[in-house]
DNA sequence: CATGAATGTGTAAGCGGTTACATATCTTGC
DNA sequence: GCAAGATATGTAACCGCTTACACATTCATG
């Protein structure tokens, strides 16, 4: 059996509560009892039972993490931020891919729930209460501190941290006009998302702004999936009226478009703005416009919000809104 | 506060332990008292405390995964497995991200040990025992079940899913020679690790196999990173003895190589045949001749391998060694 | 119909920590 | 020199669930 804390106790000939005091710094220990309970720790090589702990105090250090989909490297990014940050604190994460699937999420939920999570950083299949009211009920109820990544979702009031995907948008389109484009298509995303929605929007301010005829058979709806992307942009290059850039509203379709312009060796003559990068371009010298902002940095910034929150004993935190930098590349 | 087995118990009219018995099938439970327990449960939405099952039973349902670099797609893409078949079992995944770090890989295992988890899905950032021996033997400490995927560790009796990484390099030079290639380098990786050494081995049982001159200056020795990869290549290029051909020793390397010669132009004069596949070359019809395997396949073999031992109650498993299939595309 | 096995249920003692409370000693200021 | 606060420690209840054990009832069998 592993080492309790009654064995230190026993071995540093106090009680468990003086042992316990010590490990968390609360209450009055002496000098002298602290030195042998030390001592006794490293002679056993004592490791405290982390259920144990979250059965008594009601929370542990484990924080969970929901996103939508492990095998885009931006959310892969993201862990990587997430990892960094709860390793070095000493937190565990307990980690759900939802494959953008509603039930999954659900399902994902009820797994958390069992574990008393000291918090949440997660980025919701749908941004829309509405239209999942389940998932969003049950994430009340749980009253745990949440932050959401990415994906704001409206009338939850909750920490976040997200980017201007509007401004992100417009920037994109704006670098393109700026560079004499005049028939730019845009490969917007899901509109069922409020980050589909409002790239695509971001894109018509864009033109609007600088006078540009927005020519709806230029706008092509996605669904942030790659290979719907290539078959769209395929029917979009072979329409009469060819566009001289695209606006692709995520690195996943940029990649379908790349690959439905490159089968058709017009990689050449179609410039492409890309929301996010996508650093592979690179090592070929395909140069694509794109949007930049650290992934990382989000999960990151993501991991101080929740602890900070965590942290805070009396609850009684304010919810706060971060916006990532971005930059058109 | 959350309802308890109490509120249960009492709601339905029996005691806490035949709820608890009903809960687990463990025991005897009459119909009415199932029916009635039932009932309770779908009206208080009773969820049980996952920290109270697992300090009473000494296990969890959750399974740790540490992996040395998340970044890597092959890993996003074991991950993705993982997660499929353990929210499919209503197993939670508690995640690290190593780092490739020595230190942050010892730390994880600090922090995993006070999580009574069952069982561990571990790639080691190092294959050798006596190169990490803290590690290794705080991992046989755990006495837990262990799944290593990808990287075999000589002298840890448990199981794993690996590939022949000898085979695989055979088979890809083999078919570079095939193609009438002569001259073909060779980006190896990381020599600390057997499966840097086995594939570059693999390497030169073809050439030997085949009767081709072994030339040392055709020997690069890359440590499995992009931008090694992408100096080495240069260096390579601009020697006098060009390759025709070269082999790269994992996806990540050979995103450099394909980095440096692009920027030389001399993609086109080259070819490079990788261990792993590159998704995003078929995207502009970059012919990089690759050794397949299906990482998702893995991850979900290694949670079966673990879920099996884990439910093993009497813990007599035999520790199984997987090999996964890979051919040349 | 007696009897042992199978079935069904409750009581209470853990699991490994935390913490309210009681108690004891040590300081400090007046 | 003494009351009051600061310091230090132990006892025991409790967190929510499991399970050994005891006990009661039903069932099958010779």
């Amino acid at each position: 059996m592993a080492i309790t804390i009654s064995d230190i106790a026993r071995e540093a000939g106090v009680s468990t509560a003086t042992v316990s005091r010590m490990m968390n710094r609360s209450g009055y220990v002496s000098d002298k009892a602290r030195e042998k309970i030390e001592t006794a720790i490293q002679k056993l090589n004592y490791m405290p039972n982390a259920a144990a702990i979250s059965l008594s105090k009601r929370v542990s250090k484990v924080i969970g993490v929901m996103v939508p989909e492990i095998s885009n490297p931006f959310f892969g990014e993201v862990i990587e931020g997430i990892s960094q940050i709860a390793d070095s604190k000493g937190y565990a994460v307990m980690f759900f891919d939802t494959a953008e699937a509603q039930d999954r999420e659900i399902k994902a939920l009820t797994t958390l729930k069992q574990q008393n999570l000291c918090g949440l950083i997660l980025t919701p299949v749908f941004d829309d209460m509405n239209h999942n009211p389940d998932f969003y009920e049950a994430l009340i109820q749980l009253k745990i501190p949440v932050v959401l990544v990415d994906r704001e979702v409206e009338g939850l009031d909750v920490s976040g941290i997200f980017c201007d995907n509007v401004k992100g948008a417009f920037d994109l389109t704006a670098s393109l006009i700026s560079e004499g484009h005049t028939r730019i298509a845009v490969m917007s995303g899901d509109q069922n998302l409020r980050l589909g929605r409002d790239r695509l929007e971001g894109y018509m301010k864009a033109m609007r702004y600088f006078n540009q005829p927005l020519d709806p058979s230029l706008i092509y709806y996605g669904d942030f999936n790659r290979t719907n992307a290539r078959e769209k942009t395929i029917e979009m290059v072979e329409g009469d009226k060819l566009p001289t850039a695209i606006l692709s509203c995520n690195n996943i379709m940029t990649e379908g478009i790349i690959h439905a312009l490159s089968e058709r060796s017009m990689l050449e003559q179609i410039t492409i703005a890309s929301y996010d990068k996508l650093p592979w371009t690179n090592y070929i010298g395909l140069r694509v416009k794109h949007l930049e902002r650290s992934a990382l940095d989000m999960g990151i910034k993501a991991t101080q919000l929740i602890l900070s929150q965590c942290s805070d004993s009396d609850r009684q935190w304010m919810n706060k809104r971060l916006i990532v930098e971005q930059k058109v590349i």
